[in-house]
DNA sequence: CATGAATGAGCTTTCATTCAT
DNA sequence: CATGAATGAAAGCTCATTCAT
């Protein structure tokens, strides 16, 4: 992949819809040519195919994530309000990506055959939110938990699935009201209050 | 799509390993016809075409996630107790089925786009567990939440997510296991014993 | 390469003339489809593609040298009444199949670089006159040579290069009757008669 | 085609092994600039496109060719004595440039259609040798051959094609000794000594 | 003068799909 | 009923070629 010029980029991402819409296989490369304004031969100047479009793409939205919750993380406050304001950065970042998101969603298999996205997903998302339940689990804010990857993983797949599915729902009920629903159970789950018997 | 004979269908569920690995579009009909042995022309006598043939192992895999989470909603005990139960029992058809699971997995934009899928995803997870959500608050063994369907769809994403991660992970960790990462999650939340608040 | 039909062979050997006038590289397949009236698909259910058919044509040809030269080499005489016949032999391949051989000649590198090829051309020509030659010196009625191979393959470069000169020119000479110019070359030289010294 | 620099054009012929390797179209114009160090653009300053550098490469060798043989035409002797210095000097610009002639063996069928490189052709090597048969039959040093141009036809390509022959084996062996079968088969015949009738 | 950047124009190749047997 | 043979319809990708700088 060429280095790909700033004007360049910020078309590509147009891209984002076809592949939310129909995933890779069933977005031309025609389509993007014609949905980006970029004519084909020049799309194959700068990437190596479509696929790299996509990842391209992928690794926009991924950027933006690891971005997002970074901050959150460097928020003030103990661990417990940290995984709050990481939760709502990353439904943050499904809100300016609706498209982008959806698209690492339609094609989320493929996504986590590339090994570049793996990589990144772990990076923003997994690792920090793996180490900030260690965190919790020392300044007492968060219960110590068996396996914190995979608690990272469940709430990455909470978090994801929903705002996904509140997107393709497509009523104007914005993604961030989520907050309201996954924060409490990732925090408080499911029992009344008063007792985590 | 004729009537499937009971052979043909077992053959059939052999694409699933195909399906997992590259997704629909990667595998071409000639790939189903060479893995299960059944020519080419008579996938088509039988289906519409390979679509039909994913969509049958979809089917297949949301009836048993159906009859599971059926089962452990007939369950004695609480409502708690019941979605406990519920998680066991999703968690149990990705052990039994992990590659059919993995191919939903990997075509999940496809298959939130089949309106049939749709509908039995509603039908098999989505409607029963929200339904228990809202058990759980009348009996008071579960917080009444807002949205209990979206609810519901969290926790099909942690328990998905998590599933498959452990499955693409291939240590020979046994998916079932999850159990102890994902009940105490839904159930619990994360502060610390003594005081959800 | 699929077990190619009698009826499939026959018309891809139309596929000589185009070969023979713009080479391989000029030869679109959709050329030869048309040309041959098979289509383009069916080409490839036969051919891994237009190569392997240029290939096959040539085979066809070396296959027809083969057979000729084996049967002058069989008929009586001496070894250089025979090395006449086989020359002989060799024009009359040109003249039966001139485009074929002048696809050959056009694409003389690429040939040169087909294993199967190669094999076929020593085993066709260049292994038969080899040991001819050798016969000769034994009979009595060939001189002894250092390298038989190798003055083989400048008898087939003589005959070969004025072969195809004569059929480019496209004078209706016959290129049959370039026996008259070969042959003695390669049996008198070209010294004046009475004395090769 | 602009006037091409000395430097150029030696770097250009860099190329001939590209061409040898591969063939015109094998070769992409982007594949010269990374051999030569030339810039796509800057070949197509100089050159019309890669053609134009092929046809430059084998006017080169012809050239070479044409001197080569007008010496061995000015040597002092009987014309089978300069017909053998002839095959000698062809022998050498073999030696000298094989990859490009090489290069000219693999297109030849190209090579055949390009007007410039056919008439070079004629003048470097079929007039002349033509003419010198014609000698010979005069001073009664050659026998007098019915059609000349033909019967140099005939050297040529027994000359080119084992020379061809020779390079491609790539054994050490030189292409100088093959002066050794061609000149004895050219001159005397495969007859035995003694008689050639 | 030279050249990096950009692209128009096609061609090869692939496959889903059909249908005669 | 089942299936081998055949093909229509794309689509990915490549490259020669141009031109602004």
């Amino acid at each position: 992949m060429r280095k790909v010029p700033e004007e360049m980029a910020t078309k590509m991402m147009a891209a984002a819809d076809l592949f939310a819409e129909r995933g890779l296989d069933g977005t031309k490369t025609e389509d993007i040519a014609a949905a980006t304004g970029v004519p084909k031969a020049t799309i194959y100047y700068y990437f190596e195919g479509k696929e790299e479009v996509l990842s391209f793409i992928f690794s926009a939205v991924l950027a933006a994530v690891g971005e997002a919750v970074e901050a959150a993380l460097r928020s003030p406050g103990t661990a417990a309000e940290r995984l709050s304001a990481v939760i709502d950065a990353h439904l943050h970042v499904f809100a300016l990506h609706p498209k982008a998101s959806q698209a690492l969603h339609f094609d989320l298999g493929r996504a986590a055959r590339l090994p570049e996205i793996r990589t990144q997903t772990n990076a923003a998302f997994i690792d920090p939110v793996a180490s900030l339940l260690a965190q919790g689990a020392r300044d007492g804010s968060l219960r110590a938990v068996g396996n914190p990857r995979l608690t990272a993983v469940a709430i990455l797949g909470a978090v994801s699935t929903s705002a996904i599915h509140v997107l393709a729902l497509d009523t104007g009920d914005p993604v961030l009201s989520l907050t309201r629903v996954i924060t409490p159970l990732v925090l408080n789950g499911l029992r009344p209050e008063g007792g985590n018997q």
